[in-house]
DNA sequence: CACCTTAGTTGATCTGGATCAGGATTTTGT
DNA sequence: ACAAAATCCTGATCCAGATCAACTAAGGTG
């Protein structure tokens, strides 16, 4: 099966000028700090003035690591990358997925250090605001950083949601939440809800969920034997949301 | 036994003006949303704008409720509380718990809406900062909103442990991290870090560490037969830290 | 004070998911 | 094109912690 991950297909790097402009950012995860209080869209002049500049990392690749001070802000361009967290003695728990057109590096304002390492999963490009230049320009703007506080507030309720799965629901449960919210994710980037490509293995998905990767495979198997979801390697197809969802937000 | 929760002991509401004052504040959880740029103490000023009123609440009553709109802002004068997430049928996983001195209700500024409750666990005295007020006052003194960001970004900070533990850790690193977390906390709020009362039962210490109430209890017999603490109900002692330690920082 | 309710504790048993092991398929590098 | 390395999958066994079931101790109440 060719390798057609719907976000890298639908996303053409081609179609955008070299710099990260007004209409470019509309999809992107910083986009909502052009905002103005009260109004809808975002200021054209002021996303202009945000500007950024862009990346381009390959898997692998860490965006930052432990420590290292919280130098900018970003947005996915197109691509995706994981985030997670250590124990002293090395274990690692991964925190989020971030996938085309989220924003992320907002985490770790307080201490001025990441106290999470980000890694590239994907060939993946990347809006980068660095934060003395944020820092200066909501000075002048101030409703950039109630937009900052916003999306610090979201990700907060996905680490609410995750910390629900993690301490209360079964394994079987933990994966159905994870597909959805993938796909609700990939559909308001504008790709089919119903099927895309994961661009994490296995192993990946169980550390996220706190299960082994043999048991997210075995899970696997049975929500495709039990209809729920075809799944082949890293292609997944929704054939029962409604039964999907059952299981989810149990 | 009596009951002497250190910090019911030591903080006496008596000794308290009727406003919250500059003073009473220095303790506080809002505290620092006085704080100027570069400046370690915060601006007395500005704290008396920053004001706020008092509530007094009694065991078992709710501070919010799921999808309440988010009226204020609080910080905790004496007392405590827990707050918890909800899955769809009932099942709670409790986020935190929030004592003396510190701020609580910055999570949920995204929706609007609450996505989690707060209920106290003893008498419990907070300062509020109604949102419109504080709303108005950093249009005028923008450091407000940078405050706001670093005291959600800690939030996070917490939050990210918690997932390590709830993800990665057996019920013994468990029960040992989450006593050194109320350990060093008690301490930065000036109270003894080796001998303190719980307000929370084991049920409730179980839902927030993902383990049975039965789980908790025995590890409690357990830790104390090893020698790491003495606990008799709700009051604790610390007697090796190193060890405990050891166990929790794994 | 006697009664009742709630919180804490301990034991016995069961089970979901971890771990260990091996094989199949796909991707990557040369 | 081929070898090597990931990645994915499935089976067998094991065990940490859940669940069920009493029992005890502490507070609270009339």
């Amino acid at each position: 099966m060719p390798r057609l991950l719907n976000h890298t297909v639908s996303v053409e790097p081609t179609a955008e000028a070299a710099a990260c402009t007004a209409v470019a950012c509309r999809n992107c995860g910083l986009y909502q700090l052009g905002r103005l209080p009260g109004r809808e869209e975002a200021d054209p002049t002021l996303l202009q003035r945000i500007a950024c500049s862009r990346r381009q990392l390959r898997k692998g690749e860490y965006l930052y690591r432990l420590d290292e001070p919280v130098r900018a802000v970003y947005a996915i361009r197109y691509g995706s990358l994981k985030s997670y967290v250590l124990s002293g003695d090395g274990r690692l728990q991964i925190t989020g997925f971030h996938i085309v057109g989220e924003p992320l590096g907002l985490n770790d304002l307080a201490t001025g250090r990441h106290t999470s390492e980000a890694q590239i999963l994907e060939p993946t490009s990347l809006c980068e605001v660095p934060l003395d230049h944020l820092e200066k320009l909501s000075v002048e703007v101030p409703s950039i950083r109630s937009q900052m506080l916003i999306i610090l507030s979201r990700e907060v309720q996905h680490y609410q949601e995750l910390m629900l799965m993690l301490g209360k629901k079964n394994a079987e449960e933990r994966l159905a939440t994870f597909l959805l919210g993938l796909s609700s994710r990939f559909e308001q980037h504008g790709f089919s809800p119903l099927r895309f490509n994961l661009s994490m293995s296995r192993g990946d998905i169980g550390t996220y969920l706190g299960i082994a990767e043999e048991t997210t495979c075995r899970l696997f198997s049975r929500l495709q034997e039990e209809g729920l979801i075809r799944a082949h390697r890293r292609s997944v197809e929704i054939r029962d949301l409604d039964r999907l969802r059952q299981l989810a937000l149990r």
